[in-house]
DNA sequence: ATTTAGAATTAGAATGATTCTAACTGCATT
DNA sequence: AATGCAGTTAGAATCATTCTAATTCTAAAT
């Protein structure tokens, strides 16, 4: 599929915004387009594969590949988030709030956490002077209350 | 290199403190203590290849398959962790005290923090009820200040 | 001392996720 | 219409890891 909106369309939706807000440079093809839109409306931190099979009902002829080339491009633009983690598939995530990963061990669901109030991890723990810190990337790993209540 | 040491053998030794400390039923050959005492002497937190090119200088013939087979032994037990900071290889540590890895993104460079006080993130963030934490896993990536002075 | 069972080790094949490559397509400008 | 360029594509290539099957060694049983 070519592109056929070439900068930021006049079209209002989360993403604009987000785009409003970041004043970012990002060329925003109907492809790009469609995996944030599936990425936003997923809130189970979707792997590549996971994303394609959802895109594929509106672009039917996606390839891989092509998922790819979109989540690198709106994750080098900060309109997404990639996440690690376990070894194996990334997985992305379309929230930009400050929130930390919680990885249920039993059923592999990802959640969302959010903090109890303002926290700076950086100086929390005793980094180097002069050090400087771009993200930082809290994974909590265990097992979540459905499955806990099973066992 | 087959095994020529069952149980935990007399030689008194850090690793055999931490098995002592764990009481765990850890069969100890001799090319897993070699990858034990590898990484123990490492502060970079290397990968399993690195470990491969380290351990060779002692036993020539060590396949990579084996350094893996040996990883996931120590890992398994508890004798050391497994850490992912970034897509790709995955990278080993024997430091098993609490702590949080500083990964810089100009150098690759890997250190360990340790936190200021006590903190229990899972306490910290919202978590919901019944959700049991076994371990977390805090990645702060940035610049090092050896990397942030020369710029 | 031999046999047997079991775990460790090995090389190499297989897998799985991601990245690369080269060709193709269509919009936008000349 | 021709050119250039970014996006897209299929498929190949790569890379880390895991698997498989054969081999080697240890320890227990005979």
């Amino acid at each position: 599929m070519p592109p056929s909106s070439t900068r930021s369309p006049a079209k209002a939706s989360g993403l604009d915004c987000r785009l409003a807000v970041l004043g970012a440079d990002v060329r925003l093809t109907p492809h790009r387009r469609e995996v944030f839109d599936v990425l936003a409306a997923s809130t189970d931190h979707p792997t590549a594969y996971d994303i394609l099979e959802r895109v594929k009902s509106r672009s039917p002829h996606i390839s891989l590949a092509t998922v790819y080339n979109c989540l690198e491009h709106l994750t080098s633009h900060g309109l997404i988030k990639l996440v690690h983690l376990e070894r194996g598939q990334s997985r992305y995530c379309a929230n930009l709030h400050e929130h930390v990963h919680f990885h249920c061990e039993t059923c592999g669901k990802v959640i969302d956490a959010h903090p109890a109030a303002d926290f700076d991890p950086a100086a929390f723990w005793n980094l180097p002077k002069g050090t400087k810190v771009t993200h930082t990337d809290l994974a909590i790993h265990g097992t979540c209350s459905t499955c806990a209540a099973k066992s």
